[in-house]
RNA sequence: GGCAUCGUGGCCGAGUGGCUAGGCACAGCUCUGCAAAAGCUUGUACAGCGGUUCGAAUCCGCUCGAUGCCUCCA
């Protein structure tokens, strides 16, 4: 099914600053690099904002029915942690902490991340490469940067020469920057440095003695620049020229631009057609960051084992609750946020549960047909999944509706509402149905009915200390008993 | 200091010139043995000031406030 030759689908695009109609380079075919985690800590939550971002994008592609390669990175080289630091890697300064060696921290929180995206179903990208795997291909670009003569070398380390790019290419072009401004503002430290002008960036660290991660080079021993694994990655798998690169809003600069300079430096092309940037998840108002220890971790917020929340929320929910934002809109996240989520996450899987049950009619008091067009018209707009949501809640009003014989639905009406919302709702937004992950739950359910009539014969009996201790006892449990026309029915919270 | 983004009703959060976003919470009603669930109805909004316009939450200017980037971070 190629549903993307009827639909015309719009993306923000960082590079122009506008929306602008998505055409890919091949028809039917996408290639989306996204920047992937640094693995020295486990991955936190405004991490997984991010990536939860882009698989949805990846999904919504899919089922639109193009053929997706989705590559997004593991940066298991560390990139360097500050200036003062002198060339220390990130991982690297974690291993000696740990008493470990950096593959074995790169190895327990590459397991963590893959283990907490599961939990929130994110679909594995089609392929994920390690910046540790590609230092031949660095290398190589490093190389064809020099020949190009925008980038020098010092002591064994190899600088990019942003001021001799800027004299025939435009750096800042991404993030609305001008290289005067960035120089007039420069706050200089101390000048001690071996670059030529304070805006030049790594390509290649000369490795000193104590450095436990490095590799041979044309220039000695040494390891990789910041930002140089994705423009080797990316070009290797998707080409010079693809059409979507993603990530967090706070990689726009530097690491994003230094990308477009890397790719034009070296192969002349503008690399990326459509750079797609989402925004921050911040907890209290501010940015979550594991620098700053404003963070929580995902299994915290699965296990309510942390001082922020009240209680625990299931990854389900908190998929919901990002999706009810845009995702380039910043997120703030909060209990009251959470819990309102919670409910209406609630709302949507039940009245979705009750479609199934739904008695049928001739006719049909509602146009799916124009329904499902808005649903895919908010998906159209930029991935609006909050007005894709809401458009959710309005067919679940109908079906409550149908389902109290307010209104009618046939049966292939009711078919076909199945059909969009198991598109939508799981395929496209990814989220799970509850009901379907508890093993037990043919048990559970035979087990409740059985209840459900004991209580509906003390009710016929009048005996209503004997049906409310059953519903109160159940509601005690979790589960909640729902008196409809058509019979009760119950949900388990 | 520079660049950028944002400020929507009790809370979260869509919406870029005129038409009900949606969810949660609150109130009333219907239903119910009573509740819950569901449905119906109602309310409080567009930070402030000024301008453009027949008309602005939406465009422009200023003020105030918040956030992000400018140094590793999604």
């Amino acid at each position: 099914m190629q549903l993307f030759k009827n639909q015309t689908l719009k993306v923000s695009n960082s590079l122009t600053g506008k929306k602008e109609v998505f055409k890919p380079i091949k028809e039917g075919y996408i290639g989306m690099y996204v920047c992937g985690p640094t693995v020295y800590s486990n991955v936190h939550l405004g991490n997984c904002r991010t990536f939860m971002s882009f698989d949805m994008i990846f999904r919504y592609f899919r089922h639109l029915g193009y053929k997706v390669r989705y590559v997004r990175n593991i940066t298991d080289a560390g990139h360097l942690e500050n200036d003062a630091d002198d060339g220390e890697d990130k991982i690297a300064k974690k291993a000696k902490l740990e008493q470990l060696e950096p593959m074995e921290v790169v190895q327990r929180y590459t397991v963590d991340f893959h283990e907490t995206l599961q939990k929130f179903n994110f679909l594995p990208p089609s392929i994920e490469p390690t910046a540790t795997g590609h230092i031949i291909e660095q290398i190589e670009i490093i190389k064809e940067i020099l020949e190009k003569g925008f980038a020098y070398e010092r002591n064994g380390s190899v600088y990019f020469d942003v001021v001799k790019f800027n004299e025939t290419h435009d750096y800042g072009k991404l993030s609305g920057r001008k290289l005067e401004d960035m120089i007039a503002n420069t706050r200089d430290l101390a000048a001690q440095d071996e670059k030529r002008n304070p805006q030049d960036f790594a390509l290649w660290k000369k490795a000193e003695a104590q450095h436990i991660m490095r590799w041979p080079s044309p220039w000695g021993d040494g390891f990789p620049g910041w930002h140089l694994e994705c423009t080797a990655m990316s070009t290797k798998y998707l080409g010079e020229n693809f059409d979507i690169h993603g990530g967090g809003m706070d990689l726009k600069f530097p690491h994003h631009e230094c990308e477009i300079a890397q790719a034009e430096a070296s192969n002349g092309h503008s690399p990326v057609n459509y750079w797609l940037h989402a925004n921050m998840l911040t907890l209290n108002g501010k940015k979550m960051s594991k620098s700053t220890d404003n963070n929580i971790y995902p299994n915290e917020i699965f296990s309510g084992d942390n001082n922020i929340l009240s209680k625990a929320y299931a990854p389900s929910v908190v998929r919901f609750f990002m999706l009810q934002a845009h995702y380039t809109s910043i997120l703030d996240l909060s209990d009251d946020a959470l819990l309102a989520s919670e409910k209406g996450y609630y709302r949507l899987m039940d009245g979705l549960k009750s479609l199934a049950d739904v008695p049928t009619s001739p006719t049909t008091d509602f146009d799916i047909k124009a329904w499902q067009q808005r649903c895919y018209d908010a998906m159209n707009d930029d991935f609006n999944t909050p007005i894709l949501i809401s458009h959710l809640f309005e067919a679940i009003k109908h079906i409550n509706l149908i389902k109290g014989g307010k209104e009618s639905i046939s049966e292939n009406d009711k078919a076909l509402l199945q059909r969009i919302f198991k598109d939508f709702v799981f395929e496209v937004l990814g989220l799970e149905n509850p009901q379907q992950s508890d093993n037990n739950s043919e048990t559970l359910s035979g087990v409740v009915q059985l209840l459900i009539q004991l209580r509906n014969n003390a009710r016929a009996n009048k005996d209503f200390a004997t049906s409310d201790k059953i519903r109160d006892e159940l509601a005690a449990m979790g589960v909640q008993l729902k008196d409809g026309k058509e019979g009760t029915t119950f949900s388990i919270n």
